[in-house]
DNA sequence: AATGAATGAGCTTTCATTCAT
DNA sequence: TATGAATGAAAGCTCATTCAT
């Protein structure tokens, strides 16, 4: 792994210009790689498609990959809305609709832009290590820990942290392996809808 | 994506001289990966540590990706040997033992040179289309298939196409995620354990 | 040689305040060329460590290169201080004794700093043509000259400007030499001795 | 000083094809350093004029540095040569004799294409350490040392190691700050006789 | 006077691949 | 069949400098 790669976006813009500069370079970020594929991606053809100049790129990312790490960033965000959402909602209600929505809504959000997804896959295969990888993993696991603790009487396995690792790899892991070779089955229900039944039967008592 | 990629060997080596270039050359790719990652990895690298000239090399191999398609092959080879091996030794005995002793097989595998793997899992990503990958995942969803067919009896869900691809990619995208962002997990029992369990449970009908 | 290079500070600053921002910017020129070297020294690095913006640095110093001509100046301007200082006092002394005092001065002067005096000296080499420079020869040869001549009868060269010239540039040249390739022998003593006393042996009658 | 630059030439090339390309290249360096100088000669440039791709210029020489450190290896090999060839003859006459020679035939090498020798120069001034500088340093010093040793009855410094030094180091620096600045200086014959005046009566007996 | 976002020409360098020998 | 010198497109990135605010 040659480059252990900054992946920090630069400075943080505080003039509302340079803001707009800044959305725009992720903007074309996410045009560009949807028709050219990481690859096929140049920091030039990005700046030049933001209508930005190369080196105002370089003065927010320092790097091609903070492009994509940025990309990365934001999406784990998004996922990590949904499973806190869904969580807090669900508080009320049971296990089985929680996972159900939240395994719907993570297959809704990849097949936005499978394309899109598909790199943004690759590129957590690929990157060694980003902080927020590591902390998205850290709080979604906690955040499906406390949600099954507070449902306790319905959880059947006894270590929860294990199970809650478990079930987050199978969807996590599924989801990814759909989405970088079989984009087609992020419509497909059926599935969906069977690989939730596997998740509640190994989370639920009694089911 | 810039290249459309030649991934199939250039020619069938059929003296023993060029079968021990071949596999000098893929043992040199796997050394050169380990220490250097796959952008690290330079063909004429690969060419030096194998004691062959570079021009030797793409006699061989059309082209860098056609080195790495080499390795995914034969990954998948191994394990697709695993299953059919398994399926046919557990034709007398219970899913839960068959499934028990294939995940135990899939992570012993990836547990050795956990870096190569990874490597390899990255290209499994990256590269668009191997016909391989396509037809490995066909012939391992149609032996799982098979093996649930031959014990019916035990099986509970109904659709057992559906069934097999479910758990199928629950092993497979949970290996996938864990070789690339968890590889000590591979050496978790207790984790492999309850993934075990997860898949029992839902593939076995009463369990 | 690419750029002609505007080496005249652009505007001579008269406020009080903007005296002390020209003062900051040398003093933070000084001190990141002592840290990174010239290539390593950026007019944005200049103007973060002066603690002012690059556009006030290019109020001041309209190139990089005009920073470093300004440091040259001054250091030019302090060896010809040390130079018609000695002079001077020396005008009732021997020429032997004004050759020590000039020596040790200047290899006492050089041994401040010698990475920026290194810098500084790579710049004399490196730009072509600064005035400051030939004027700074032509003053230091014409002040020898007068030394000697107010000194005649101890000379022993007929040609009084072509010695001075020549026992000028032993000494600079060993000095540039010195601080290039061998600062620590700035504070040789003894090479020291030996350099003055060739000068002197070539300079002074019947020595 | 940014970049630790490699400078030792990548490979040797034992093919005459090889060693023609590695002149041709070297010959087209020297062109183009004394058309455009150090920073205004690039690398395409040089291949381009050398006719050969960028690539081969790459094959031998890792980088632009490496191109002026091999000029300057081999210019600090032809001072050398002068400097053992005039020992060796000098060994049957005077000091007096070999200083005259030597320091006429510095002053003729460094006449021929005095731009390109100006470049030389500051890359000696310019690059931090090359090992050749200083093992070039050495030897010189050790020539002396011994041409001196060798004529001991006429030479009148005691300590002759430093004697050796303080004399080259007054032609050494003399030479470099002329073709650095004064250029036409090398031309001046009267400047030379007294330059090698200054350098006998320092080493000499009695004269 | 001061700021700092924006510029962009142009640099060095890599490495998969070819093909004359 | 094997060699390895040669290729060259193309990449990422820097930094001196400008100018609208």
């Amino acid at each position: 792994m040659p480059r252990p790669a900054l992946t920090q976006p630069r400075k943080l813009p505080t003039q509302a210009r340079a803001l707009e500069t800044v959305e725009a370079i992720l903007a074309a970020t996410r045009r560009v790689i949807v028709k050219q594929g990481y690859e096929g991606t140049t920091t030039n053809r990005v700046a030049e498609v933001a209508g930005v100049s190369i080196g105002s790129l370089y003065q927010y990312f320092p790097s091609k990959d903070s492009l994509l790490a940025e990309l990365v960033d934001r999406h784990l965000n998004k996922m990590l809305h949904v499973l806190s959402t869904t969580a807090a909602e669900g508080q009320a209600s049971t296990i089985e609709e929680a996972a159900r929505t939240i395994i719907h809504a993570v297959f809704a959000a990849h097949r936005v832009s499978p394309k899109l997804h598909r790199v943004i896959m690759q590129q957590m295969a690929r990157i060694g290590t980003i902080e927020n990888i590591d902390a998205f993993e850290k709080q979604t696991e906690q955040l499906v820990v406390d949600f099954l603790t507070s449902h306790h009487s319905e959880v059947r396995p006894k270590n929860v942290k294990l199970a809650a690792r478990v079930a987050l790899l199978a969807v996590r892991g599924t989801t990814l392996w759909t989405v970088l070779r079989r984009p087609e089955q992020l419509d497909d229900e059926e599935f969906q809808a069977e690989l939730t039944d596997m998740v509640i039967r190994y989370l639920v008592k009694g089911s």
